[in-house]
DNA sequence: CGTCAACAGTTGCTTAACCGACACCTGATG
DNA sequence: CATCAGGTGTCGGTTAAGCAACTGTTGACG
């Protein structure tokens, strides 16, 4: 499975990720965080379909087959990695409590763009099969982020058009989309130019009955 | 033993690490690293008898009892560390052949010299009690150095006017007491003045009869 | 004086990482 | 065509790391 096959375009939504270990073993965080080190270092050296789990294990100083204690693949790897980092990013501009406001929809599109512009800045040039694979994690990250500001009540139920779940499809796609376009297509706004484009679609159902 | 008490006294050339562990062993290798990270962390922050094993462990996330694994403690983990980094830092600067010459005494000064000055640089002031007791640790380097130089026959050994062993005492207390004090006394002089300074003494027996 | 908190070491058991070896696949090379 | 090199994924046995709990010491405080 060296060249990308069939099989991985299933797996775009797939973690991969081995759940048989337990997560919360310092063993298992440091484990998990030398295999993410080698692989940015890697995609700082070359592209990613060259590099080889051989190469990942090796520059981390960790044994191939506790490798696959933790994930099915490279491609496993790589999207638990923008994951995990996409998710820092986030926690990291958002304020504890995020209701659901104007200016919290802010953030979260100037965070995605940051971090796509940020992430795969530091990248060799991506082979065209693996950037869409990779840069789709940030899609499902905040899915399930609009998930979570709903169920957690910091969301105003009342103006709700559909399903929580419809909700968070719709402004996870909106802003992955969007965000991932403007990236790709060369930053030729300002990311505030780029906030200001999309707060009205997604604020329409903030300030009175549904679409 | 929070306190400094009779015991560490003996304890200047003991090693006191644990060879019951594989120390080619990765995961090995791996935590003794993250000691010494912790602990040179931790020496940036507090004098060095104010810090607890507990300190260690937590910053190096590490559990306590794998520390007892590896070293006795805390002033074990400390020699060893102290002439780990200044066998690195000797490494680093010798060629790989190192014969016998004024240009490689001279090395060895301005090596010890430099390390001594950016390695206790980094530290908060140390309590006189520690600082010799680290200090202490390139003398044992040295005269490792000092003595595989000879029996690995990169040394005129005819010229030699007594065993290996005398010479390399003689040779690394002479190194190591005059730049320790050099370190100690503020620095007066430059690095090269006091490598002409001590040059004379150390190569007596290189140029014809013993002493 | 008692006791309380914090640290030092130690121990038995559990879990994860290492290692060597294996079968398998693929692409290059003679 | 054969085969050889290098990568993949898996397995069983060994070793190190984690964890919880314990004793013992020391210093602070009322």
């Amino acid at each position: 499975m060296n060249q990308p096959t069939r099989t991985e375009l299933c797996r775009v939504n797939n973690a991969g990720d081995k759940m048989s270990v337990n997560p919360d073993d310092p063993r298992v965080r440091r484990t998990r965080q030398l295999l993410q080190n080698a692989l940015t270092d890697l995609m700082g050296e070359m592209s990613f379909n060259q590099i080889s789990v051989q190469d990942i294990t090796t520059r981390a100083g960790v044994n191939r087959a506790t490798f696959y204690a933790h994930f099915e693949d490279k491609y496993a790897l790589v999207n638990y990695h923008v994951r995990h980092m996409f998710l820092e990013a986030l926690q990291q501009r958002m304020p504890a409590k995020h209701e659901f406001s104007q200016a919290t929809m802010r953030l979260f599109i100037v965070a995605t763009a940051e971090f796509l512009r940020s992430f795969f800045g530091r990248c060799t040039p991506l082979d065209q099969l693996s950037y869409p694979q990779m840069a789709i994690q940030v899609q499902v990250v905040l899915y399930e982020m609009f998930l979570a500001c709903q169920t957690q009540g910091h969301f105003p139920t009342a103006t709700l058009s559909k399903s929580p779940e419809t909700t968070a499809t719709a402004l996870s796609w909106l802003v992955f989309g969007a965000t991932f376009d403007w990236a790709h297509g060369g930053l030729k706004t300002s990311v505030d130019e780029l906030a200001d484009g999309l707060l009205p679609y997604m604020t329409v159902g903030l300030h009175g009955a549904g679409v």
